[in-house]
DNA sequence: CGACAGTAACTGTTTTGTCAACTACTGAAT
DNA sequence: ATTCAGTAGTTGACAAAACAGTTACTGTCG
């Protein structure tokens, strides 16, 4: 579609409906994401964003990442990444190792404690993503949620 | 990597998609605000945040609303509000009117600053959505998004 | 080789948002 | 009518994140 036909469609239903289902998306990231967050903080004394980085650090080739590659995949900037780095370090529960190929790089690696803070509250988690979010949802709205949301992180252009 | 592959042995089939459902959709709304976010600062020089209250007052009757209404329809806590309408207000995008039901009570109402810019800034943010999110769903995506979403939102329970 | 544009990450500073405590007011129960 | 729990919104103190600028290193091109 051309973008002036973009414009111009502001009052057609198609385009409205797009809006639409982005807030929707929008709001309902909002609502679950508070409710996450919330009873991770309760039940386990952990904000959901160390939670995020940790399972991603822990799921990662040899359990570490490049702080650019981990900026890529979380919400943070780059400087807002090397201080929740800072915490996290100071918190024991990643480790910050020199990079042999690049001796400007530093790798986050996940340690011991960081491996069993996940694993302590992943179960948690989960009754909390079922509670606040999968409850809502039969088979098929998980799925077309799923293909949706694939369609918009496989393009890798931007 | 697929979450299903690390909480597979604890759980069921539906749970795991739920899962994955989520971290679509935590993935695609953190990709596409970041996106959406830049072009409308770059563009007019607007935090999405005022844009996104600024367009709700104006679609308000009256075009306005009180702090509490606000605060539902928004991302914020209620102390948040207070102080982005405090920026706002600085802008000459809102200003503040007393209640005459509830001495308590704050309307916050668009001004004719808040419209222009509103109505200046809608069009691009409409492309934005488009290439950031719209175009790559199709009608289908977009209405079964929007139903499942809105089972999440409707539950005031909480 | 040497210059130098580009990248990686960190730091000083400012902005933004939260939490908890507070003031002001409402409305219902006694 | 008085009490008082509940609601509306703001404020002070603090924490988190962004922005802009800095240092250190890389790799390319003349």
């Amino acid at each position: 579609m051309q973008l002036s036909a973009i414009v111009g469609a502001m009052t057609e239903t198609v385009e409205t409906d797009m809006v639409d289902a982005w807030r929707g998306l929008l709001f309902a990231h909002a609502k679950v994401v508070r409710a996450l967050e919330a009873d991770m903080l309760e039940e386990h004394d952990l904000p959901i964003t160390w939670f995020d980085l940790l399972s991603r650090l822990k799921q990662a080739p040899d359990q570490r990442l490049r702080m650019h590659q981990l900026e890529e995949a979380s919400v943070f900037t780059r400087s807002g990444l090397t201080r929740v780095s800072d915490r996290l370090e100071e918190a024991g529960f990643v480790r910050r190792e020199q990079s042999a190929e690049d001796r400007r790089g530093v790798y986050l690696a996940i340690t011991q404690a960081g491996i069993d803070k996940i694993d302590e509250v992943w179960p948690d988690h989960l009754v909390s993503i079922h509670k606040h979010f999968g409850q809502y949802l039969d088979r098929r709205d998980a799925e077309s949620l799923q293909t949706a949301t694939e369609k918009i992180l496989d393009d890798d252009s931007r």
